[in-house]
DNA sequence: TACCAATTGCAAATAATTCTCAGGTATCCG
DNA sequence: CGGATACCTGAGAATTATTTGCAATTGGTA
């Protein structure tokens, strides 16, 4: 069940070492566990703690926690903030698949979008201010059809 | 020091009221203190707190929690994930002068900017869907030159 | 003015995330 | 090949933002 992605791993390593740092059997199960998910699934800490059980590769949640963060601080992952009390983490998409969240606040319902404007728009901004860009998110929070009813 | 908007706390008023709910001094200690906030103030509940003690509108730190969500939800005031552990509002600002952050995920180093395009986007994506948009917030997370620097 | 649901303050509870630290292990060097 | 060093992990405790339960209070209305 673990495939892994040995060019995206690669990649990583090299960053990684870059900053001294290595490449550990934990790191490469949670970039695997995300390579292997569909696009829309947004997992957190917990939903990647568990899943790495179920796939024979359990590890300490503190170890989870501290790589997602590792991940999001390099733009591997990147750390979704919708409308939940914790963060959710999704591979952090190529430039030319970025998309974007459409939320309702009060179901917790998650719809994507793609736009191109967007990433531009962020590519721009982040450059004219001299930033370095690491992730780049549009969320809209709203209510769905169903809870607008329900008021 | 307190000074009262009283279109805007009219408008609030009778959205509480359809929602059967009541306009109390302390909802407009807090809304008062955003009203008289500038633009780039982004205040953390703590924040909130600690100013109304000053403004002599002391109140407990529950209900500034309270409000700080109720007001979200309601649309009044917007909430902001930036790059700390905590969330931050502001006022959410009308359509026509909507605008959006950049974020050092370093240093929080924080940036606003405007773009019409954003709000167009949003707007039309919620409708697309049949969501009633309540806010709609490009963040943009990256590096600031100075902490590209100290890498 | 009396009523009643909404609201508040306080303290306790919750839950996500971070920290501490001791025991591994990869990497580098002589 | 060892040994030194720095990185990494697991386990659990600690931290901290936020929420909740409850009794007392209050706003808005009849
Ligand atoms: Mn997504
Ligand atoms: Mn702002
Ligand atoms: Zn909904
Ligand atoms: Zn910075």
């Amino acid at each position: 069940m673990v495939m892994e992605n040995p060019h995206q791993t690669n990649v990583v390593k090299g960053a990684l070492h870059e900053r001294g740092l290595r490449m550990t059997p934990q790191r490469i199960s949670i970039l695997s566990l995300f390579h292997n998910s569909s696009s829309g699934d947004h997992l957190s800490a917990d939903d990647v703690h568990q899943r790495l059980t179920q796939n024979e590769t359990p590890m300490s949640l503190s170890t989870v926690y501290r790589t997602l963060h590792l991940m999001s601080q390099m733009g591997v992952l990147r750390e979704l903030e919708l409308a939940e009390d914790h963060k959710h983490y999704e591979l952090n998409p190529r430039s030319d698949e970025s998309h974007h969240h459409l939320v309702c606040i009060r179901c917790t319902k998650t719809i994507e979008f793609k736009s191109e404007t967007m990433q531009k728009v962020g590519e721009k901004v982040a450059k004219g201010s001299g930033f370095a860009l690491l992730d780049c998110q549009l969320v809209i929070h709203a209510l769905c059809p169903v809870c607008q009813r329900s008021m």
